[in-house]
DNA sequence: CATTAATCGAGACGGTACGTCAGGTCTTCCA
DNA sequence: TGGAAGACCTGACGTACCGTCTCGATTAATG
């Protein structure tokens, strides 16, 4: 995959490979530079394309950051290791190593930091980004449902609830220690928050069903 | 302690309340503005400050708005509701209702958002603002051990671990359900997962108790 | 000649408009200023331009007023008042009269001042303006040889060497008379400096025919 | 000449050693920058003095470069070589040597600049340049005079009227000839000079006597 | 000999302009 | 007709110098 690509064909439309060019290039001036001196200029220049492009796509500096981060995302997968615990240990070490890559911590954090003002754009980043793996979660809830290891649903509304908990506890615990801690999320902490995390849910369940 | 005294250096002396102007202006244009908006030119005016005094304190935006955030999370106090669940719950809400507030979530997050190339600004986050609120969890901790909730320290180095998780967890979990969720972290969500939380490393305690 | 036509560059071309307003803002600033009051800033404000548009075809201050105020010079014509005294005359007061507006005396000498630092500066002031109004002293004594009141050429390096001195002399003591001084260039004055220049430049003449 | 001596006021008197290095440095400070990158910052470094102590005895950069400057020519001497001519060339050889260097001719030339909107300024640099080297003028006049060379003064008017005249001549055509085209005032061009100087006035004044 | 009043150094201060840079828009020409 | 090239306006950047100010510390002449 070169970015000269269409370069070598004169004549021919580039619409298609542009897109790809410019997020490619967004993400590779996000590793070298980082959020705050990134420039679109710089971006048009990389992908091999005028600014004017550039702008006739994306609204601006975050929309493009958004949709290049996204992409990184996307290849998250739940794997399958035999048990509730090692599933999600893996999967928390996958997005462990996705977010210690600059181009993801990076832009991000800037993104979801603009976001705090801008409700348009932190839907983007919610559809985009955060809504999207949620896959992940219900994949490894049925697959665990399949092997005994959890009941089936009861309560819709309870499980999204407990979906999102989910969610904000281990995006918010691995964010928190990659950016803010300074510590790798490497197996030892991981081991030790997905059993903690794993040991609070199944109580919670069990002393919701008492009741 | 610093190695001069103020009086000892020559020349005229700083002046004391440029500092509390210039930071108290800079929480302000967080608010009205938000990070990406707020310029050090603005901060100055609103201070009655020239620009040059900001720029002889503070090496520039990040730095000052580290500061400038820090302060706000001074006012947290571990409240003593009678058991140990409540106190969390009581500080964790408080820390909640100070993140959502516009200035604390744009600040605290575009710097966190630089300090993923900086890693002088990281530490000066986490100096400032981390490490210097773990006092509530200590102070959490001690007071349950004199209610009798939890058993008095063994091992140092598991407790500093735990420590550390524990702020990852709490941290990490309220600024991802405020900023990218969405939704407010209020009382009921800070119930379910205090709940989790405590289950959670109440189980990993005893589970670490049989071995 | 330039390399390329200005058609045969890409892109949008420079305004043409630009540069006739920014050098007439120049002049009127210089006039309500001065020099050391003038700022580009203000300049471009004058001339409905972005501060950009200036830096981008000037490389400073001093390149800026050296053309604006060379544009003044060039309405310096000679008379044709009968004499090779009477015209001397006629063109020494127009330019005495220009001397005497604000912008151009303000921005002439500023630009001298700092040329004495600066080769390539002095150059563009001996290029832009002196070497250009030297037409006028070569004018005006083709058209006394032709009335007959000088005889033609014979060395053509001494000849040089006289346009330089009356060069020199006219416009020195004129500026001299005008800016330190501090008395007008009138037509009395003029008439006497002239007499002077004159007679002396016709005794030398003599006496080297002698030799 | 001041109002009060020092002895008669109270409080610490100034230092008089600090006047002295406070132009030296300025002197030095042209050589080595020019006038425009002059600061009185720097100035006040080189002479070991606060700035404070500089803008106490001196408005602004302005008014001390003129000071500076003025002591410069107060070496200037006529030479006694015998005849009106040769002690006229050897003063304007003098004058022009002074004008080479590079404090005289970068300072002079910027207050001179600044003068044509501050007629204070102006004043000034009359007064304490050039009225005072009148001396030379009048001097060389005297001796003239005394040699026979020239008849005595009958017309104490007329008489001012040519000094001016004469100063306005020679400064201005050696400042020309030294900053704007850019070649040396050297002995050939001063010989030349002189020769057109004396010719001329010396045939004014026949004509005159003539009426 | 203590007082007193102006000096001195140091350096922070409020300003103003600097010259640069990035964001986004526009105009032009070319394929 | 879309796209490259690049000029354009806007506005903030961080720096430099200006001239003023506030300090503590000197430094004579005066009382």
């Amino acid at each position: 995959m070169q970015s000269r690509t269409a370069a070598a064909r004169p004549g021919r439309p580039r619409s298609a490979a542009a897109d790809a060019a410019i997020l490619a290039a967004t993400r590779e001036a996000l590793v070298e530079l980082g959020w705050s001196k990134l420039t679109l200029g710089d971006v048009a220049t990389r992908a091999g394309v005028a600014k004017t492009t550039l702008y006739r796509r994306w609204a601006g500096k975050h929309e493009l950051v958004v949709d290049a981060v996204a992409e990184l995302f996307d290849e998250l997968r739940l794997p399958d290791l035999g048990s509730l615990a090692a599933d999600i240990e893996g999967a928390v070490l996958q997005f462990a190593a996705i977010l210690a890559r600059p181009e993801a911590k990076s832009g991000l954090m800037a993104v979801v930091a603009e976001s705090t003002r801008d409700d348009a754009l932190r839907e983007r980043i919610r559809t985009s980004i955060v809504e999207r793996q949620k896959r992940l979660v219900l994949e490894g809830r049925a697959r665990a449902q399949d092997r005994g290891e959890l009941p089936p649903e009861t309560d819709p509304a309870e499980s999204a609830r407990t979906v999102d908990l989910i969610f904000d506890m281990v995006a918010g615990a691995v964010v928190h220690r990659t950016l803010v801690s300074g510590h790798p999320a490497d197996e030892e902490w991981v081991h030790g928050f997905t059993r903690v995390l794993l040991l609070g849910l199944g109580g919670a369940a069990a002393e919701s069903a008492e009741d």
